[in-house]
DNA sequence: ATTGGCAGTCAGATGTTTTGAGTGCCAACC
DNA sequence: GGTTGGCACTCAAAACATCTGACTGCCAAT
């Protein structure tokens, strides 16, 4: 069994080869931290950690490197979520306090949070399930062109063109656009749909056709914004952490402008704002994401509804700092999305 | 002097080294094309080649591969834009055809391009300079907070929240929003912006301030909105043609994702839609990204607007296809813009 | 102008040796 | 029991040496 100065190693073992890349072995570890006991112990100790499977020697004669699993035990056990240093808690206030629309707090916080921790950064848009809707506008473009616009109260806003076969008088337009903001103001997203469907009917039969294909047409729009969006910043961080991936960083790169993976791995995250969670290596194999690991949190934006943010980078990073930032910033995230908006 | 065959070797020894990376010797081209003399005047020609700069070779004993200048000359004088293909013309029309919106439409480019050429591909979004306001939107979000929308007859949609020190109740919201349409439609977004600085001149004194508050959140709504935005897609693929950058390509995907340098670049490019030019190597220098060429070509927008697409790669790129690929979809683009839109 | 021939060059491949960091194990020790 | 020093062993990586072959440049002959 591993003993407690056991996992005091594994622990100087992870931080030692993420500041190094360098295998470290036990004669290293006793000249750079005090263990008080001397190198042919510590190799006892790393002998039972290999038994273990925490860590691992790329070959016979060289130091140890975490494995998947040792960088698991790390994070849950042994990693101290150090906190931010006043420069780092200035620079997400001033960078984040001064931002406009939601558009705009997510791209700063994106940008921000790669910036803190040198890896490629992930915001997730708030999803418009369970937001509201706050007003919805129709727009003649041409005679047989309509653009709609939904309003939602988590600030976003979402438009589409519709054709309609024939053209329509500003009038009934008006009318319309009455009707539909009495009848959906309020709503979260899913009941705008199930209202929309059944929204011709108050027409006269005339009006009934044009009116169902406006609706249907909001309808679509409302469930295919149902998707998530997903923001990214750092990409170039993957080219500076290149050696920590065996073979190329194409696949990730590319899975990474894919999306879809990174929404599923969100969607089977922790969600619950200010818990930090870790998905470590192979256990993002699922998704085509095996060498990389992945830190996220929730945030809670105005409408009720959660969303993620997190980094990606290579298994070799720095946990403690990475997830003390996402942490961080998805709080004050929560906070300004909060006292702002509501 | 080079001879019409010495451009003929330029052109072969282009061709050949695009494809196979290796640096071209006399012999191989011989064999691999029908030039009807023997290498060692091949290698005549190289010489001359060499004295030009138009070539130059890697070490002592090796083959050649084409300088910055001699890629040049082979984009302006040697190159045939080969028309595409069957199957990437009826790709093109597949996959923009379906399109709604503009950022739809502009997002299906951007992601074409890349497929069609490999490489990271680049579209503008058209400025809002020359495009024309087509409704102006007032949506209140809480009593103090208002949301303002501008639509323009680009598909474009810009939102930004203003904060007003009082409540503002519903029948003013709705007279100042008919008078701000009947003000600015159909005007361009720099004579809005003139426009609205007067604007509120024509109010009763008392509601002067708060008038002046929005219309002056809307000025800079405009200005600030007329720095265009890019697009992009495909950055994987300069992982896969990173052989062909010295060094690493951490700083292209830097200045990649900086945007600004790309968008000074697209400043300083021929605009006329229909023709496509090339910027290569060194002549990107300014911006830090020497090692790469641009291909690029303007398309026109509704407004009447113009704007610009391209692709940026390692200067080893195959820009017989490129600029080809580059020209059909700028086109394909300006045609369905033009019919579907105005 | 073109050609064949030949000496010269040098990157890259292949092979050999050296070095040293690190391990595992064991007998001795506390 | 856990701890320690010592020693034989391993093996990747570095350093060095050698070989190979694809090139070139040049020149005299055509």
């Amino acid at each position: 069994m591993v003993s407690d100065r056991g996992l005091e190693v594994l622990r100087v073992i992870v931080q030692d080869y993420v500041a190094s890349r360098e295998p470290v072995g036990s004669k290293s570890i006793v000249e750079r931290h005090s263990f008080g006991v001397s190198a042919a112990t510590i190799r006892n100790d790393m002998a039972l950690l290999e038994d273990e499977e925490l860590i691992t020697a790329p070959h016979t004669s060289s130091g140890r490197v975490p494995t998947d699993k040792g960088y698991r035990v790390f994070v849950d056990h042994l990693a101290d979520l150090r906190p931010l240093s006043a420069a780092q808690r200035t620079a997400i206030e001033t960078f984040l306090g001064q931002s406009a629309d939601l558009d705009d707090v997510l791209a700063r916080t994106v940008r921000l949070l790669s910036q803190l921790t040198n890896q490629v950064a992930l915001v997730q848009y708030p999803s418009l399930a369970t937001s509201h809707v706050r007003h919805v506008e129709l727009v003649p473009l041409t005679p047989t062109r309509l653009m709609t616009v939904f309003i939602t109260d988590s600030g976003r806003v979402e438009q589409r063109v519709v054709d309609i076969p024939v053209s329509i008088d500003e009038v009934f337009l008006g009318e319309l656009r009455a009707k539909l903001n009495a009848a959906l103001d309020g709503l979260t997203m899913p009941d705008a749909a199930a209202r929309l469907s059944a929204f011709a009917d108050d027409f006269a039969p005339a009006r009934r056709p044009l009116v169902a294909q406006i609706a249907q047409t909001l309808v679509e729009q409302v469930l295919a914004n149902r998707q998530d969006k997903l923001l990214m910043a750092g990409t170039a961080n993957l080219a500076r952490t290149e050696e920590d991936f065996t073979g190329s960083i194409y696949p990730v790169l590319e899975a990474i402008e894919e999306q879809v993976a990174l929404l599923r791995l969100f969607g089977e995250m922790e969600v619950d704002p200010g818990s930090v969670t870790a998905r470590i290596g192979r256990e993002n194999d699922d998704v085509g994401l095996g060498e990389t690991s992945v830190v996220s949190s929730g945030y809670s934006s105005p409408g009720g509804g959660v969303a993620r943010l997190g980094v990606l980078g290579p298994m070799r990073m720095d946990y403690s700092n990475n997830m003390a930032a996402v942490r961080a910033v998805a709080r004050y995230l929560s906070r300004l999305l909060g006292e702002d908006r509501q």
